[in-house]
DNA sequence: CACTAAAGGTGACATTGTCACTGAAGCCGA
DNA sequence: TCGGCTTCAGTGACAATGTCACCTTTAGTG
């Protein structure tokens, strides 16, 4: 396990409090508490909604779905410097929804009081743009997700996703299952679609493993 | 064509207005505009970005995505008394997306200034609650969506639709195609699984109508 | 090494999407 | 009232994706 850096000034870490004037800045400082997870661990979930507001200081969380028959789909991820909007979804939202947050590594989340929060979201419009930025992201992010997922094709999102997921290198560590769940479709068909990948020369696979052989190519298919 | 009723004082409409102070709801009355759309008319869309906050005062807005190929899928709609989040996300998030507005019905919509939003974000907890929770509400159905695209059956998805599209009352006026790009599928699929409804005594179809003949049943079917 | 758990492969079949047509229903002008 | 036109709906063949059952391979682990 990699160690994580000490939390120092979170604020400086923010799009939205690294801009705030010093006094706010400190009286943040005092109030957040600052929390670790190991990767695999749930950050939010149904069974557990958080009622803090969290940001992100190290790490990444992955948002996915479960479906009733057990396939996940991911929604999107949470990268350091970003706050989780989701969680203020759940407090806010009474109905039911079935999204849960991952630590894909281990993570460092500041944890800020729901009070603080609002008094911050009122009094300094820096930080009402950066959750209201954040939030439209996500919402944008689950439009792609549902334009991928109802209109897309499997052999396209999945070379896409190989490209993001080994984000510049040439070889990526997952199963066939966890590219499935990325996707939201089933470790059968990822392994058909993969298996023609490797015939036709993009990628070379071992258990585990898949190398990018064609980047060019790969990223010509999802292109469309 | 259905009559608008003359707005009155609109911010008697809304959950987040109701409860401010008389001079915070006289001052809002003399900034916001008031603005009708025909039914049919894009309220918003890639094309046509609003650069103010839309508030629905009457009818109901049709929130859909196009794929390229162009086939829909209705997101979610927008009632009267509800904000129309999307638009802020579209102002905020630079990133492209294809999701429009339509008027479904003739409607009346309350349009504030961004400065006036801003102001009334700070300085309003009941507003800024509201907007939020119009963000929460507008996240979690397109969780909604995610979920049902990426996992439901079509037959059962279908069924669920046509009992939301009927409202309670027996019968409904829509064709296939526009059915279909409800769920964001192909018209011949629809075709075909009403065909199976009908066989099975669940519906009786005439051409751009649907009667809903066993109401239970379809229930029963919608429920997984 | 044998045993085991996890990962990956495969064929058969079901469901859904696509394509190219055909037929049927309503509208409208002559 | 009759054609002619447009929109809506039906259909068969096939492609893409999802499901299921079962098998083989790989990498540990005692």
């Amino acid at each position: 396990m990699q160690g994580l850096t000490k939390a120092g000034d979170w604020t400086e870490r923010f799009q939205g409090t690294k801009s705030l004037p010093d006094s706010v800045r400190r009286r943040l400082r005092d109030v957040a508490k600052s929390r670790t997870y190991k990767k695999g661990q749930q950050v939010f979930g149904p069974d557990n909604v958080p009622d803090s507001l969290l940001f992100l200081y190290e790490g990444t969380i992955r948002v996915s779905q479960t479906s009733d028959s057990g396939r996940d789909i991911v929604l999107y991820r949470v990268d350091a410097g970003e706050s989780c909007v989701l969680t203020t979804a759940c407090m806010l939202a009474e109905e039911a929804y079935n999204a849960e947050g991952i630590a894909e590594t281990d993570i460092r989340v500041v944890v800020l009081p729901k009070p603080s929060f609002d008094r911050l979201v009122a009094e300094e419009p820096t930080f009402r743009t950066f959750v209201f930025a954040a939030y439209s992201r996500r919402l944008i992010d689950l439009l792609r997700v549902v334009d991928d997922v109802a209109f897309g094709r499997i052999d396209v999102r999945l070379a896409e996703r190989l490209l993001t997921l080994a984000g510049g290198k040439p070889e990526i560590s997952a199963t066939h299952q966890q590219i499935a769940s990325e996707l939201g479709t089933a470790r059968e068909v990822i392994s058909r679609v993969l298996h023609d990948f490797q015939k036709r020369g993009l990628i070379a696979q071992s258990r585990g493993k898949i190398a990018i052989s064609d980047e060019a190519a790969l990223r010509a298919l999802s292109e469309n």
